[in-house]
DNA sequence: TTAATTTTGCTTGACGTACCTCAACTCTTA
DNA sequence: TAAGAGTTGAGGTACGTCAAGCAAAATTAA
């Protein structure tokens, strides 16, 4: 079994291989009926372009950059840390991986970086979207010039951006409070969210879900209002200790952004009294499900993003197919027996 | 920015090419004093091998077998098209992936169909183990040979497989009774599990995580005597239906393998009375999630493993480094909101 | 018919690595 | 010191595609 070129192509068409090139690179010249028949003799053939020689031949190096917020939450620590090894696998496929770290929620940080790149930003960009009109501006700009654009995590489906990585937050939110449901076993009580900024849309969209589930199917559980902790671990502490003092019958708790930290640290003195579900898949979430102080963790794989982000700008480059069940971002729920 | 190639490092380390490719690839006939120096140079230069131009040199054709249940379960349909998907997929990285189907829980069969094939079997096998003698000698001879082995989704842990690809099944069966321990309300109640067959090596891990977990936290709940469904929809559903009638008070169900249909036929004419956990993704499950029938479902992805295999025996063949990260495979948890 | 234009063939040199041969060189060790 | 073994260099071919340029052929327009 030995490979179909693009030679063996030529013979059964019986053109040249110049003019198989020229076909297969969508170069013109060619008549249309020629075309066919080419196209006709790579069918027949079961003709595969091979990948390896094309990408040598055509000496083309791929250049993506990613922009992610610099903020020192769990997350994003993971995320940016994955970046770099990503960078080093993918070096061998002459992938050129660039991070670029921007303030976190500050889309004219976001702007700024883009314009300060220039055409040195290469040929894609992934980046997590900020709510605001001028960084939906900046990724038309970039589409206008022909750089593919993904975002990542957080997204802003309005731009011109080709594609979102990250997972359906809605679900998430709905995720999380169909869970919740099934683990309190209460009559009745109050139901806590602690979210990080009402800026980020993946945490608007999760509340959301949550929300949604929460009034259709859980009349016997009343939300307290949303807790803000700026995805710091001592506000978020303070923030819910207060809100625990206040609200004796609380019976479940949903963290559903960056600071979990603090959730962990306030509520782990007291003997469990409620149902906990959280994000982030860190030393202090596996501890603490370990010891039963939360029941399940939401999370999204970022080693999987960032692997994704990238497999996608390089087909976005090529125009070649994206593989879609390699993709999709699942969200994956940990509970104390399959942590990794 | 260009790229560093084999040449530079020759230069860098004062040697020529043909050295430097004698260190790469492991040739002998270096010395100790003058590999090392290469490896220094390489490292200072941030050499990467081009993956592309080196699969080229090669002119090598990965050939990998599949040996795998011919059984008409839904999970083993869904292996099996992956597998159909995955041969198109990898086939322009000149990987030929193929395809051989053998009756289920049949270790002479798996045995006799690995002789018939002899040296056709390629570089690498992923096979579907059972739980067998033969089958460890099989393996162990196709090692031998110089074969590469991966076992899939049922292990052979004793034989010299290299690697297993698919889920920590003790760990699948204790998060079922972990979430189903947090889903029952009741005081105290009867449990029942269905499995496929006692040969298989993941039934059994499963069943063995569950008892783990019930036994050790749950002295409120009785399990039952394991129903044997023998993975055909229609016994599981009988026999289910007659454990139902002589149990009034099973407050808990786990279906740890095949038939799952069975189970659903079973239990969705009565209005919901219990909480249920099952496996596999199918039409059947989905419908039932939705509905309410079944509570959670524990999947492994089998799109994923199978690229996941395919990726391993091309690591192994080239002796190159395995991502872990990516090969990891998941246990995935859905319920109602978060299906694909 | 001729001229202009489009289409096609032919050839050649990359791209970076693998793999091979042959010659020359540097050490051991007897 | 010389034979033998181990190292290294030099150079070539190959892999399959891309990307040219130019010549030749086929087609269309005038």
């Amino acid at each position: 079994m030995t490979r179909v070129t693009a030679q063996d192509v030529a013979d059964a068409a019986g053109v040249s291989l110049a003019t198989v090139d020229r076909v297969l690179n969508n170069r013109k010249g060619v008549r249309e009926s020629t075309v066919e028949r080419v196209i006709r003799a790579m069918e027949q053939l079961n003709f595969e372009r091979d990948q390896a020689a094309a990408t040598l031949a055509r000496r083309r190096n791929y250049r993506f950059t990613f922009l992610v917020p610099s903020g020192e939450t769990a997350f994003f620590g993971g995320i940016r840390s994955e970046i770099e090894i990503a960078r080093k696998h993918f070096a061998k496929d002459r992938i050129e991986v660039n991070m670029i770290k921007v303030p976190p929620l500050d889309p004219h940080a976001i702007v700024a970086e883009i314009d300060r790149l220039g055409a040195d930003i290469g040929d894609g960009v992934a980046m997590v979207a900020v709510e605001s009109q001028i960084v939906r501006d900046a990724i038309n700009d970039l589409r206008a010039r022909g750089v593919h654009v993904v975002t990542l995590i957080s997204d802003a489906p309005t731009s011109n951006r080709e594609r979102f990585v990250g997972i359906d937050n809605v679900a998430a939110g709905r995720v999380a409070a169909s869970l919740l449901k099934r683990f309190i076993h209460a009559p009745e009580g109050d139901v806590v969210v602690v979210a990080g900024s009402g800026t980020l849309r993946d945490h608007v969209e999760r509340r959301m879900g949550f929300e949604q589930v929460m009034r259709a199917e859980c009349p016997h559980l009343s939300v307290l209002r949303w807790i803000e902790g700026e995805e710091l671990a001592d506000v978020v502490e303070a923030k819910l200790k207060a809100v625990l003092a206040d609200h004796p019958n609380v019976v479940g708790l949903y963290s559903l952004g960056g600071g979990t930290r603090g959730v962990i640290d306030a509520i782990k003195t007291d003997p469990k009294k409620f149902s906990v579900v959280t994000t982030e898949l860190s030393a202090h979430t596996r501890t603490a499900l370990i010891r039963g102080d939360i029941d399940a963790v939401l999370v999204q794989d970022p080693s999987h993003e960032v692997r994704s982000a990238i497999r996608i700008l390089k087909a976005l480059t090529d125009g070649t197919q994206i593989n879609e069940n390699q993709e999709r971002i699942r969200i994956e729920i940990f509970v104390r027996d399959n942590l990794p």
